[in-house]
RNA sequence: GUGCCCGUAGCUCAAUGGAUAGAGCAUCAGCCUUCUAAGCUGAGGGUUACUGGUUCGAGUCCAGUCGGGCGCACCA
């Protein structure tokens, strides 16, 4: 709606003489008192036209120009606002478009074809995914969603590191345990991974080669037994709740020598070199940071010879701008706040625009069962697994609540109130919307014969006139701005929020409006309306990777 | 100590610098012989942690204070 009143807004400025460089702000008044739209620009104007803001407001409105059919009255109010009033024809028609538009409607071009690249989840395999972990791989997966449907050629990207110290500590942890196995009794340190799955990995190994291996010193065999095992469960507790990806991206290439023999690692460090931001002491090759201000120069090759874990990270994100994404999008957990702003100024230092790049942070979780709040503990084996989350309380549980707050806050996952069956589950609140729906669709085609596939008597809409038809309506219309508005904010919350809404305008509707009772014209203007927010519910539910059930 | 995030109703959370700060849950009061009551309607509940500042206007921006979380490795 912000590209039907911006030009004519516009417009009006410039008839009415009104020269002035501050954007015009199209908002929606939390009170539909103030109207469905409004504009503060005659309070912004106001100083640098040196008037009375309500004055220059009624200049501004005589000078608008507006079908009837489309807004039925603009008014001042206020200190200075001009409010917008929507007329119901018009938001009828709105929901005409939504039906003639299906699962299109909501879909935008302002990608344009544009390669774009969200890189979520990115977990190491050396143990099973975390509920944490989970949350960031849904808010990226929702965040690639809207990227799609915003038009961008979208790779959803697991970068992933099996090589090593983590993945040698790994593969010790599992070579211990099955050492255990064969009856050496040995002490198992605290630095490695404790984690049952390693026991079973170890058992799995037993199985097959007995005490064959128990003098081998080789290594190789443990770590490769344990990162398949693994990256299967991780890929597979993935899959369970949707998150999906089309690249993964082996840290290891970066180290592989071109064919000028030369590492993509090394690239960065000659590249970094000629800009005179490299140094070498201590026996190690430093990122010159405090050339930046910072308080500390950076690792990038250790004194062992072997990169830290910065030099790769900026080595890879080179190869997104190699790859040719307009758009780089990356999604970690707060935990790893502290590695991008060096990431981002070796990018800068080398010349690529770093504008392109946008970060997605997530908050950590905790989780609540039975009233007690349970704190995360990682690295130690009693971390609560997403696979287990995902047993308790499903899939579509499990999305919602990790994406039904804010990115920046810290998501108190109550476990119990996800298992519930009623309104208070959001869950099924905006399901049931959907399945009651389906429901109505059902009887509607028994007893009226009404089937939205054949009937397209879309011009009958334009009878409904009552508040909970036209909030409904005017709900609908509001979806494709909601989904531009999440994705600007990389903020799938808001999705979830209208969705929230968007149900209960319906249930309203469908307590306050008789349906099937009603004279047939209204009764069938009545099912377009509920079969468009059927449409709204469901492509809402497709970007944020939640099932739309016919029945509950 | 320092960097980032958070502090809003009893609880969980909203609010592109806008108008009287909103939902849900919980509490209380209503609505099913009628399309799914897994629903709807209404009521009560607030010094937006605190103190200053910026401006037509601040929960939002800035500075400081106090609380809570997460980081601060030649781990990733």
């Amino acid at each position: 709606m912000h590209s039907f009143f911006f030009p004519l807004i516009q417009t009006a400025l410039v008839a009415a003489g009104v020269a002035t460089e501050k954007p015009i702000q199209i908002e929606q008044p939390s009170d539909k008192k103030f109207g469905d739209f409004s504009t503060n620009i005659a309070l912004l104007a106001a100083k640098e036209c040196r008037r009375n803001p309500r004055e220059l407001a009624q200049d501004i409105i005589k000078h608008l120009q507006f079908q009837p059919d489309t807004v039925s009255k603009i008014e001042v109010a206020g200190a200075g606002f001009i409010n917008f009033y929507l007329a119901p024809v018009f938001i009828m028609r709105s929901v005409e478009k939504v039906l003639e538009n299906g699962d299109e409607f909501g879909k935008g071009c302002t990608g344009k074809g544009q390669k774009a690249v969200v890189e979520y989840v990115s977990a190491n395999p050396t143990g099973p995914l975390t509920i944490g972990r989970g949350r960031g791989g849904v808010l990226g997966d929702c965040i690639a969603n809207l990227l799609e449907t915003q038009g961008y050629n979208v790779t959803r990207e697991y970068y992933f590191n099996d090589a090593g110290r983590q993945m040698q500590i790994l593969a010790e942890s599992v070579q211990l345990r099955y050492l255990e196995l064969c009856g050496r009794e040995s002490e198992f340190p605290a630095t490695h991974y404790q984690g049952e799955y390693i026991r079973e990995i170890a058992e799995t190994i037993y199985a097959e080669h007995n005490t064959a291996l128990q003098e081998s010193s080789d290594l190789s065999f443990f770590k490769k037994s344990a990162e398949t095992t693994i990256f299967a469960s991780i890929r597979k507790t993935l899959e369970r709740v949707g998150i999906k990806h089309n690249s993964f991206f082996n840290e290891h290439t970066l180290y592989h020598a071109d064919e000028n023999g030369i590492t993509a690692n090394q690239r960065v460090i000659e590249a970094l070199k000629a800009m005179n931001f490299i140094a070498e002491y201590d026996g190690a090759t430093w990122f010159l940071t405090t050339k930046l201000g910072q308080e500390k120069d950076k690792v990038l090759i250790k004194s062992s010879g072997e990169p830290s874990y910065r030099l790769p990270d900026i080595a890879y994100h080179v190869t997104k701008f190699e790859r040719d994404f307009e758009m780089i999008v990356n999604v970690f957990g707060a935990d790893h706040i502290d590695e991008y702003p060096d990431v981002l100024e070796a990018l800068r230092i080398l010349g690529y625009d770093t504008s392109r790049i946008k970060i997605a942070i997530n908050q950590f979780v905790t989780t609540t069962v039975d009233g007690q709040t349970l704190k995360m503990s990682t690295r130690k084996g009693n971390a609560d697994l997403l696979d287990d989350l995902i047993d308790d309380v499903g899939a579509d549980a499990t999305r919602l609540f990790f994406i039904m707050r804010g990115k920046d806050s810290h998501l108190n996952f109550d476990v119990d109130l996800a298992k519930k069956q009623s309104k208070e589950n959001p869950v099924f609140y905006l399901q049931y919307a959907h399945a009651r729906i389906c429901s109505l669709l059902r009887m509607a085609l028994q007893e009226t014969g009404f089937d939205p596939a054949t009937c397209k008597e879309y011009h009958l809409l334009q009878l409904l006139s009552s508040p909970a038809e036209l909030q409904l309506g005017f709900a609908l219309l509001n979806f494709p701005d909601m989904v531009k508005a999440s994705l600007r904010l990389l903020e799938p919350q808001k999705m979830v929020e209208y969705l929230h809404s968007l149900a209960e305008l319906f249930h309203r509707f469908y307590q306050e409006c008789p349906i099937l009772k009603a004279e047939s014209d209204i009764c069938k203007a009545r099912l377009f309306l509920s079969v468009a927010t059927r449409q709204v519910l469901q492509n809402g539910f497709r970007i944020l990777g939640v099932s739309a059930p016919q029945s509950m």
